[in-house]
DNA sequence: CCGCTCCATACCTCTAGAGATATCAGGCGA
DNA sequence: TCGCCTGATATCTCTAGAGGTATGGAGCGG
């Protein structure tokens, strides 16, 4: 990429007289004197080293290369305005770009109803959602290539990040429908020592994944895990089939499927947390807005399972 | 349109920068040293309002302002240089737009040709080739929407225009296949005297016009004119219908209908000019080109007709 | 011929910025 | 702790150009 010859100020004067072909009424839009004109228009000339207009008596003209710069000129002047009215607004936090990345199962629960809210605020703003685990969206906000993290269990001892409890939920157990224990109305830990678990890997949530260990720890066994899946989804349809049981977040219930019970679990004291992360010293006013929307938009997922939810055996 | 606010060479220098992320790589690549690179950059920030780039320890990286500003920034140098290049090329005659009027009938002769070799020669230069008779072509070269114009019998007395012949051709005359004339090889003028003419009119070739009827006259007769066309195509297709004879350029002989005769005509002495217009003062190198073009290629036509072109009764 | 319009040229003042050198402050790694 | 790297700040010189005023030359119309 070479240096840029040609400065946009004799660009501008050169647009103005193209289009008013008079040197007097073009001075007098640009608000100054015509002799300072025609010197701008002459060293512009020079620069590019052919007249850029036909003067004869009574009449301005373009030459073939004021024809050929006068497109040019003006989509070069409209680009930076364009330019700069984009990095201004994104500046001042009414346009640009937010990345975002959330765990799948935030789907079910905070995701719908703050972008629903963060966009009615701020409909300038383009939102680049993606899906990723824990780990990745953590990885992520410490390389840049996302703004905002939303996930479960954020870790205590990230440098660079900050993290903001949204909302905790409960456990439940989730089991196949035609599971003995999914005849009760709540399950105590310890009963299910004898049935194998469906978990996700540690790898994609080590907090959460640690912390429903620890509860069957408590409850005085090991969970034998039969087989991992990434999505909570996925659980569920591995439960169903049979092939084992789960601890999960309560939101989970919302994953409909016949064949899965979700129970409530003895000792219920247990919470999982979903957290929002950012780089602490990010600037970006953006991410200011979406922390002040997650604030203000804290639904209360806590309450009892209804009635009617689970299927009964 | 507003004052342009950005300078062309800080953008230069923020675009390196974007690019290198790194003050000191990126000033070596501008060839200056890095403090005034720092103060570009701060001056460039001090103009849009907002930081461009984040600075910290070990790495820099761009805000979401300057985010925005690199695609316009980008696309602006590029459109400049693009501009400035054309712009360039249009000035020495390598590239631009040639604006050509042509009278209908020299699609017939130079015309096809004229093009094809100045196409070779000039392959950067755009042409844009109107049909226009004589009248409006002289008027188009005065008020520069043409640059060349391709037309007959070119005025003596045009103060701002120059022309030069590039050809001349005879006239024959155009018959009904069944007109007794036909029969003849030649046909002697004064024998058109009782036939209906087919001209065009006046006010589309003023002196061609004149021509014609001072032939007639120089024989004894004035032209009984029963039909005007300002196409010679359309001349020859009324002619076909036995409405009128007409006196034509020979050239028309190209177009091929079965019920025209074309025959030469006594005496024979007159001919037609074919000229090539420009404004005198046009400094445009393209028309230095093609003037230089039209020299170079100069077909004959003044052969005498070809066994078989004519319908014989 | 004269007055007016239009653009160019000459000369001037002032300013912003381009680039330099010298130096400082902070962070990181050995 | 020290040395190195990195970007910022301070200070300086120089230049191009922005804009002004005054004037000149060409062309046109009354």
């Amino acid at each position: 990429m070479e240096r840029p010859e040609l400065p946009l100020a004799q660009l501008h004067a050169f647009v103005v007289l193209a289009e008013e072909l008079h040197f007097g009424h073009a001075a007098a839009r640009l608000g100054i004197a015509q002799p300072p004109l025609s010197q701008q228009i002459r060293r512009l000339e020079d620069k590019v080293g052919h007249a850029l207009f036909s003067r004869e008596p009574g009449r301005v003209t373009l030459t073939p290369a004021g024809r050929e710069l006068l497109p040019a000129a003006r989509r070069a002047l409209a680009d930076l305005a364009d330019g700069l009215a984009a990095a201004r607004a994104a500046g001042s936090g009414r346009a640009g770009r937010l990345r975002i990345g959330f765990a799948a199962s935030l789907a079910l629960t905070v995701l719908p109803g703050l972008l629903r809210d963060f966009r009615q605020r701020f409909p300038g703003v383009r939102l680049d959602i993606r899906e990723m685990t824990t780990a990745p969206q953590l990885a992520a906000l410490c390389d840049k290539s996302i703004d905002i993290g939303l996930l479960r269990e954020p870790p205590a001892d990230e440098a660079e990040l900050s993290f903001r409890t949204i909302l905790t939920e409960p456990f439940v157990a989730v089991l196949p429908a035609a599971h003995p224990l999914a005849a009760q109305r709540t399950v105590r830990l310890a009963q299910l020592a004898g049935s194998p678990f469906v978990l996700l890997p540690r790898a994609a949530g080590p907090r959460l994944h640690d912390q429903i260990v620890g509860l069957c720890a408590a409850a005085g066994f090991t969970p034998q895990v039969a087989q991992h899946a990434v999505e909570w989804q996925t659980v569920c349809a591995l439960v169903e089939t049979g092939l084992g049981v789960s601890l999960a977040p309560a939101s989970i219930r919302r994953i409909r499927l016949k064949g899965v019970a979700f129970r409530g679990i003895e000792p219920g004291a247990a919470r999982t947390r979903v957290a929002v992360g950012w780089r602490t010293h990010d600037r970006n006013p953006l991410v200011a807005h979406l922390l002040a929307t997650v604030s203000q938009d804290r639904p209360d997922v806590s309450q009892p399972p209804q009635p009617g939810h689970d299927a009964l055996p």
